[in-house]
DNA sequence: ACACAGATACTC
DNA sequence: AGTATCTGTGTT
């Protein structure tokens, strides 16, 4: 090598610039006067403005300067040490090439909630100050903010200028009387707790309060103590009214401290190694403890309801941290899973962690950390989970690997599935997804010999499955019998009561809520800026719609065409529990309502009480008959079963297949025999004759045989091209103009793979929070080819004047038609 | 003559 | 998505 003079070293980095869109994004260079490393966040000027942007460094070179193209230079450097391992960052590039986000989506959703950050602008008076001319108005701001006493009457100050048009600011900036500074701020700690509210004065002795403050005022006397955001949105008002309450002294407020480790401190009793295998069980175990050492492959284990699968989980976690690997288990939803949880703390004590929605932010970079520094052995969370930063992957474990909330449906739109084969692909270590009613695509892998099928046939303890009874409604109605339950039902019920049992009662999503429908043109009450019934609530005599928002009065006449009879349709969980008080009036029953509000420690509770025995019958969606053991449960009813098959999009079988097989499991878990009672309209369907048989393969026949025919996941793979924006026009023409985008590339490329291109249409719910959407179905196989051309016509069409207003996602093998 | 809103082009 | 620049229309 030649001796060289000592020139200054310079280095360029590719950096992911946050808040670009995916038809621009890609990876900005810059230079840099010292050596940046990838996965390092760095704020560069960004645009013609050159406006301040935080990024994370992507890539890093040593480069001579390029004299043909002049790069900006990075303004700062935010960590010094790299916050994404290797693995991180090339699962960023993955994430963007297999989703269709940006790389700043993909790095956002890597990245912890509490370690994100965020530019803050600080203004402040500029010392010394300059001698220059000033309009009145400038004058005037800048003799408040001189007299301003304290910070936050400083930023008031500012906050109302901003308001009155925020050139006054840029102008004071500009002449030099005030100084402009961006500081890089990691986003603040959150909540500590959960704020809570009750009533502080006696119902008689309640002063005169407004009308919406009543609103508040009567949910809160009905419930008695709730969370401040449940309050609120079962009151359909918003927190400043709560705030009002309480300074005038009718409301009171505290705070609960969630529990983070609840169980943790209780002692670990017994040992993983204590837990005894069934041969069956034993045979799961060995075939995955010998494919530790194989590399990677993935496993189906597909196991009736009650066979044990968590005990299985339990002494191969067990074995795998013993060989000093760290494990992840996925769950559909924490909130249901309480008592894995608790038996994973019980049985391995501090190296358990959970993540879940109801960490703080602090909570969160805290776990994160103790994960990443090898701490923690054992992640338990759900989707997002799959992202935890373990260095030394022995395994990942998907329980109910069909669940549908394995799948992102915002960007970056992955599947926890696809990123488990990926981050086990890396570590050599084998994926075991299991379930008692396997999605159709993994049984068909598994069929097909690409994944390992390993099954358990047998219930644990020999405990028999329930007798299934099915109930033709439409045959009760002909006799005569109106209402929601049947003869059956309600005989069964109050049997149940007699002696002395649990019975579990569900219904289904769509029955949950009771709608307003016209009498005279059918029509039902829609949301103003949603395409989608409101919901009835009796409490407050309010609509509301769940998707935004929105809460209005009850209406008195139709307005679509005026007419003055209402009918509430649907059940309604509150008039399902009137109806209920008639056949059973001693039972003590708890409704489990506001299903995405309640939070985690209120359904904790309200299980932890039912399962004490404190009610006899629990009212509520399917959901809670998903993960829930309870032993003293012997009755178990669905209230209309078939509601799930019409949902229309091709997976509504599956999931109809899967809820039914979930909750006829439910039942007999303890020593008692069970009952479940499904009440439908069409009793000879054979998606319910075969779910109340257990009888899974049966059905996968039948489901993959449809699929093939109509040529559906996983015979093919389904890429929903999505459009949404304010106005209709525009949404429909961007539909229609990348239609004709998408069919040029195929022209002009020469495409030569088999693909299937369905017109644009508008989506089943056409109008969601006041944004028109339309969608537009590719059938094809997700390969680098298909991706690349997808890659091109939303980067192309993305580009064109006609996506001014309108947004543009692609979605691979998402939900079609909702 | 110019002010201002909507369209357009571009982002190392 | 956000911003600088262009362009056409209406106002005093």
């Amino acid at each position: 090598m030649e001796k060289q003079a000592e020139l200054p070293k310079i280095w360029c980095v590719g950096v992911a610039v946050c808040a670009a869109s995916y038809t621009f994004d890609r990876l900005f260079s810059y230079i840099a006067m010292q050596e940046i490393p990838a996965g390092c966040r760095v704020v560069v000027p960004f645009g013609k403005g050159n406006a301040k942007r935080v990024g994370i460094v992507l890539s890093c070179a040593e480069q001579a300067a390029q004299p043909e193209q002049q790069l900006k230079p990075v303004l700062a450097v935010v960590d010094k040490q790299p916050i994404l391992s290797p693995e991180m960052l090339d699962l960023v590039f993955w994430l963007k090439e297999m989703t269709f986000c940006t790389y700043y989506d993909a790095v956002r959703t890597i990245l912890p909630a509490g370690m994100q950050v965020q530019l803050v602008e600080t203004i402040s008076l500029a010392e010394p100050q300059p001698d220059c001319p000033l309009t009145d108005a400038e004058a005037h701001l800048l003799f408040f903010l001189r007299g301003a006493k304290t910070k936050q009457e400083f930023r008031r100050i500012l906050a109302d200028a901003d308001t009155q048009g925020k050139k006054i600011v840029d102008t004071l900036v500009q002449k030099g009387f005030l100084l402009r500074q961006e500081t890089v701020k990691e986003k603040t700690h959150g909540q500590t707790g959960i704020k809570m509210l009750r009533m502080a004065v006696p119902p008689d002795e309640v002063p005169p309060v407004t009308k919406t403050q009543q609103k508040l005022v009567r949910i809160l006397q009905e419930t008695g103590a709730v969370s401040e955001k449940e309050a609120c949105y079962l009151s359909g008002v918003t927190t400043a009214v709560a705030k009002k309450l309480v300074q005038n002294g009718v409301v009171e407020s505290y705070t609960v401290k969630p529990p983070l480790h609840t169980y943790a401190a209780s002692g670990q009793t017994c040992q993983p190694a204590d837990i005894v295998l069934s041969a069956e069980q034993q045979a799961v175990y060995d075939r995955m403890v010998a494919a530790l050492g194989e590399g990677m492959h993935c496993f189906l284990l597909h196991g009736v309801t009650g066979s044990g699968k968590t005990s299985v989980f339990i002494r191969l976690i067990d074995t795998v941290v013993q060989r000093g690997k760290q494990v992840i288990l996925l769950v559909p939803e924490i909130a249901l899973t309480p008592q894995i949880v608790e038996q994973f703390y019980q049985l391995f004590g501090n190296i358990v962690a959970v993540i879940h929605s109801e960490l703080s932010l602090g909570q969160r970079s805290e776990t994160w950390r103790s994960i990443a520094s090898g701490a923690v052995k054992i992640i338990i969370g759900t989707r997002s989970a799959v992202f935890a930063p373990v260095q030394n992957l022995g395994l990942i474990v998907v329980d109910e690997e069909g669940e549908r909330t394995y799948k992102s449906d915002s960007a970056p739109r992955y599947h926890a599935i696809s990123v488990a084969k990926k981050r086990c692909q890396t570590h050599h270590c084998p994926l075991l997804l299991a379930s008692a009613t396997p999605s159709v695509e993994s049984y068909y892998f598994a069929k097909r010999g690409i994944y390992t099928l390993l099954e358990m046939h047998q219930r644990y303890n020999q405990t028999p499955l329930p007798h299934v009874e099915v109930v033709d409604m439409q045959e009760e109605r002909t006799l005569g019998k109106e209402g929601m339950f049947s003869e059956t039902l309600a005989q069964a019920l109050w049997d149940n009561l007699e002696s002395g049992s649990q019975s579990l009662l569900l219904l289904n999503r769509r029955g949950y809520h009771t709608i307003i429908s016209c009498a005279s043109c059918n029509q039902p009450v829609y949301c103003p800026n949603c395409s989608i019934p409101m919901t009835y609530h009796k409490v407050n005599n309010s609509l509301m719609c769940h998707y935004c928002g929105h809460t209005q009065d009850m209406v008195e006449t139709c307005p679509s065409c005026g007419g003055k009879h209402l009918r509430k349709m649907g059940f309604g969980t509150q008039r399902l529990e009137e109806e209920l008080r008639l056949i059973v009036p001693e039972a003590r029953i708890l409704r489990m309502d506001a299903d995405t509000t309640m939070s985690r420690y209120a359904y904790e509770e309200r299980f932890q009480e039912f399962r004490q025995g404190k009610y006899d019958i629990m009212l509520g969606t399917q959901m809670i008959g998903k993960g829930l053991d309870f032993p003293n449960v012997t009755l178990v009813g669905v209230l209309s079963v078939d509601k799930a098959l019409y949902a229309g999009d091709f997976r509504s079988y599956e999931r109809t297949f899967s809820l039914i097989t979930q909750v006829v499991g439910r039942g007999g878990r303890g020593e008692k025999a069970g009952r479940a009672i499904l009440q439908t309209s069409m009793p000879e369907h054979y998606v319910l004759r075969l779910a109340a048989q257990q009888a899974y393969p049966a059905f996968y026949e039948q489901e993959i045989a449809l699929r093939r025919q109509l040529i559906f996941p996983p015979i093919c793979d389904i890429c929903v091209v999505g459009f949404t924006g304010m106005r209709e026009p525009d949404v429909r023409t961007a539909a229609m103009h990348t239609a004709d985008v998408l069919k040029d590339q195929i022209r002009k490329t020469g495409f030569s793979y088999p693909i299937w291109v369905l017109e644009p249409v508008p989506c089943v719910y056409g109008r969601i929070n006041g944004k028109y959407r339309y969608q537009l179905v590719i059938k094809c196989k997700n390969t680098k080819p298909y991706r690349d051309l997808i890659h091109a016509v939303l980067t192309e069409a993305g580009a064109d004047r006609s996506f001014a207003r309108v947004h543009l996602y692609a979605d691979m093998n998402g939900d079609v038609g909702i």
